[in-house]
DNA sequence: ACAAGGAATGTAAGCGCTTACATTATCTCT
DNA sequence: AGAGATAATGTAAGCGCTTACATTCCTTGT
């Protein structure tokens, strides 16, 4: 298999194209790339090779020799529930009307698996990622504005963040609905949450519902917080955990949709009515949280506008230095019926 | 801009860690690639360059030197729901293991759309495919044949099909599950299924209802159908069609437990008592089955363990000529309170 | 009819890496 | 100690594309 093999069977190539229309490579290439400055019969001819020979053009080595890839990542924390699944889809529909490519990577929520995923992303050509929060490692800023990579942070608003920022303000909307659950006579609150430990997202919410706490001169101690990984079992274990418990919360408040139909799955289990027996309010409004029975009162988050509006930042970034964009997305308390006064 | 940036703020190379080693390219790459062909003494020279210049490779040249990414594609229908959640996440977890990255794309239930998606993947170096389903246009495999990329169906199993699949067997399942509920005395049957155009999963799943039916001398006109896009909120406007058929049905099997949980969500909305004025059956069983109330009966798919094998399969295929593994999965039935007897 | 200018195409130099092959250093055995 | 084998490293030829620059071809104006 050397001197046999001249052409045969092997996938055709650029050059393989160039000869078999009778131009030169570089033909080929603006007939692919930018078709108008060719002529339009030495562009039929170059297509007809290009079908006639089944041709496809390597992305790896355009992406080498043009140092560009029309590909933006994203870095999203989990692909198992479709928390990010509309934000991500709105973003991919704008990005795919600018002629430009998703990659999509999730980590798990874990700091290092990010990291590397950013690594990969970059080595692979990233022209811009989207990563979700705000909160990460300096380094990991230094290194993508090195590679000259820019970043959008979104599902988060941080005036003073160093990269453009998309999102909703974690800590506002939270507090709202914390108040909102105080204003019905809850006093025992609990919350289920996810790690806070590097989630700026949690972590801002869990601090809305302390401070609509104090505001209403309710003990910060007086919460019992647990902290578990994003699932609907992992939402159902929690609230178990909490309701056998010395003093029994009235209202749960979680950091998500998912961990609230959990928790209300359990409850039910449990034998407890809810929200008669007990509240339960959730985070971000999707499709779940309306079918939920009962309901779920949850805080709305534009996703698809945060997609939508996440995608132009970056796309205008690429290729430009820098860039400070700041979106600030409102949400709304979608009350329904799974928070009900409280009244003992 | 010309004369001064001689190394200044670019983004660092192979060729610069090894003049900053002071040792070759090729033992640059060695060190990375396949550390103990590099004694220790330069293993670490190298790699303190590595570090002191923050040198990340460049995939694509790497790609494009060595032929092989060590990626591997799938393209799932959507990602908008956990449907393919599972199976996905199991079938990552597996390449991680070895070492090889997934790259996800996704077809929105659309031939065209993931014709070009399985374009991209391969000319962006895939060195296998995961594809949902077998039926597809002949000059998909055609093509995939001519490129050497290897391709695993899964979701599906067909002894016949050209490549190997992984899967379960989608008609009998379904038609398993359609003769519990026949046996429940159920007659006037309706199912709410994805587009059968196209897509074999639901086109089996459909078959198996009518031969069921067929088997209990049941007429396969009576089946009500309807088909709909996959969402909850796209079944609860399929069932509300059809409650408002002249015959209304007993039972209604949707195609999966999405549509499922919507179907249920609006008939609920109606006043309908599940499962006592109406049986609602799914398929998947997925988390949110048995978080419904009432919950779910549904097809339980060994979603991981399907995901693990497909991975299996499809590395064992990379770099080898085709391949014939088969793999059936079996399928169970999940009853829960969804489905209830029928009496007149 | 011819020069000037622009449009279409060609030439060839990389892009950053891997790897076959050549070279040099090191070890083993007699 | 020296030959022969083996390990470590270096040299350089691509991988398949884009694009700056050179060349050729066709307009257009006078």
């Amino acid at each position: 298999m050397n001197i046999g093999d001249t052409n045969k069977d092997r996938t055709p190539t650029l050059a393989d194209v160039a000869r078999f229309a009778g131009v030169s490579t570089a033909t080929v290439s603006r007939c692919l790339n930018s078709p108008d400055r060719v002529i339009e019969e030495t562009r039929n001819k170059v297509l007809k090779a290009v079908r006639e020979l089944g041709y496809a053009p390597n992305f790896n080595a355009r992406a080498l020799a043009a140092k560009r890839t029309n590909t933006i990542g994203a870095i999203i924390p989990t692909m198992e529930n479709a928390i990010f699944a509309r934000g991500l889809q709105a973003f991919q529909e704008e990005l795919g009307r600018n002629g430009t490519t998703l990659l999509v990577a999730s980590s798990s929520y874990q700091t290092d698996l990010e990291e590397e995923q950013i690594r990969t992303l970059v080595s692979r050509g990233a022209d811009g990622l989207l990563l979700i929060g705000y909160r990460r490692d300096p380094k990991v800023y230094e290194f993508l504005h090195r590679q000259g990579v820019p970043v959008v942070a979104a599902w988060v608003f941080d005036p003073d963040a160093d990269v453009p920022t998309v999102g909703f303000d974690n800590f506002l909307a939270m507090k709202m609905l914390a108040e909102k659950v105080i204003s019905l006579g809850h006093r025992r609150i609990a919350t289920i949450t996810a790690a806070t430990q590097g989630n700026d997202r949690a972590s801002e919410r869990l601090r809305g519902i302390l401070a609509a706490m104090t505001e209403a001169g309710i003990p910060e101690n007086d919460l019992s917080i647990i902290e578990t990984t994003y699932g609907i079992d992992e939402g159902g274990v929690a609230l178990e955990k909490l309701m056998t418990q010395q003093i029994r919360p009235s209202v749960v408040m979680c950091g998500n949709d998912v961990l609230a139909v959990g928790a209300i799955a359990k409850a039910k289990e449990l034998g407890l009515n809810v929200p008669a027996d007990l509240s339960v309010t959730g985070f971000d409004d999707i499709e779940i949280a309306k079918i939920s029975s009962p309901p779920l009162t949850t805080v709305h988050v534009p996703h698809r506008r945060m997609g939508k509006e996440a995608a132009r930042a970056l796309l205008n970034m690429v290729g430009t230095t820098g860039g400070r964009t700041k979106i600030l997305l409102e949400t709304t308390l979608q009350i329904r019926e799974s928070l009900a006064q409280h009244t003992d």
